[in-house]
DNA sequence: CTAATATCTGACACTATGTCAGATTTGAAA
DNA sequence: TTTCAAATCTGACATAGTGTCAGATATTAG
């Protein structure tokens, strides 16, 4: 336990780096870390309560005193994927300035933190079909895009930079090739090159949104650092 | 068994009409039918051997007379499927003449199809992620429009019609729109309605690959009734 | 009608889940 | 350092699903 190396996706739970840490802090992070790593390099599917607890030394029964079942612990893993992502897309979303630039700049840490988490990201979407209460929370994470890429692109129309059209659809559909796209592209190793997605994905919304005008290769070139 | 009403999704299993009709025959028929009206109100995850046998009224050991398991008889199911898609599908990719009013035609055919058979489209996007072999068939479905689609935008490209990118990651990210916006927007009931779902996706590729300017709202009515 | 064949079934071995009473470990107060 | 109540962990059980097989039953060609 002394000598962990460190996770390949990057992610990695710690306890609470504030107050008194229990034993209960630390086995639970135990059991985030060892699903991350499992998840790294086996399908969704593979992960049980028998297989992973067995990674751990615990015994199986012990899962039980921290998650209710292994959807309720996927959930908990979502909401660290989640604030990450939200950051990135949050760029476009609530910036003020070009839009095009914000965009490309959202896509550009989008892209980077779905590539790094890739298998991740793709088993989170794989769990969110076998469990009711976990696809309600999927399909949350998913629709709060919808709502506030929404209303980014109606304030755009009314600026007069998007033509109008009926939002709710198309934004429905941008979130989608965002989300899959990444997920089969980076969600099982060896995982396409980002750069080439990322361009693809900025393309797409770009000119559907702005106009291809204003698609520029050399775009995320211009971005700070 | 005489009186079976009409099975909702509209896609029905029939024994072979040329030839002889064995017993294997109708009773096979009888397993897919029930599995489809099963999934038409059921998630996938709830498809066991076990509630789908019970209601036909045969064994659960009968099932595996006819398949290996749940996801060979998913891929039974696929392959029917697929072949309407495609259909429609190749209006766009192997059809000559005006692109933009054959991509019109292709998504009106391609959004009839998903809507109607929604819910099953999902069963089978869901299945592909608890299976290993039906994932792979599940990717070649996918992957079969990635190819042929990036023959015909590259043909269009050699003819000037599209402007010059590198045409794989947008074919593979314009594929995964449909899908996975179909299946969101059609795979649970209430189905969402079809029409604003097609004019948004033939907004996105009609601004990504010919331009905005080609976008129009009543082209579907242009179309040959 | 009959017998050979096709189809179907009950019962078994296996794997996984979630629960609980009781065993063990922890760590704060003495 | 010792103690012991609370915190944590475990083995064993009940339940549910899978895939297989020997043998029972139904079908159909002759």
């Amino acid at each position: 336990m002394s000598d962990l190396k460190r996770h390949p996706s990057q992610l990695r739970v710690v306890p609470e780096p504030t107050g008194k840490v229990t034993k209960a802090d630390r086995t639970r992070a135990v059991i985030l870390n060892a699903a991350l790593e499992f998840i790294w390099s086996h399908p969704f599917r593979e992960l049980s309560v028998n297989s992973l607890m067995a990674s751990t030394g615990l015994s199986r029964a012990a899962f039980y005193q921290y998650f209710e079942d292994i959807h309720k612990m996927m959930e908990t893993l979502l909401h660290m994927l989640a604030e990450e992502i939200f950051a990135s897309a949050n760029i476009w979303l609530e910036g003020v300035g070009d839009p095009v630039a914000l965009l490309n700049e959202s896509f550009q840490g989008l892209t980077q933190s779905c590539y790094q988490h890739g298998p991740f990201l793709r088993a989170v979407a794989d769990a969110s079909t076998t469990d009711e209460r976990f696809e309600k929370s999927w399909g949350q994470f998913l629709s709060a895009f919808d709502d506030t890429g929404n209303a980014r692109i109606q304030a755009d129309q009314a600026q007069g930079l998007i033509a109008t059209f009926d939002t709710r659809p198309v934004i429905f559909a941008l979130n989608r090739v965002n989300a899959y796209t990444f997920i089969d592209a980076f969600g099982q190793r060896p995982r396409k090159q980002p750069k080439p997605i990322q361009e693809a994905l900025a393309r797409i919304w770009i000119s559907t949104l702005y106009g291809a005008q204003y698609v520029e290769k050399g775009a995320s070139n211009l971005i700070r650092k």
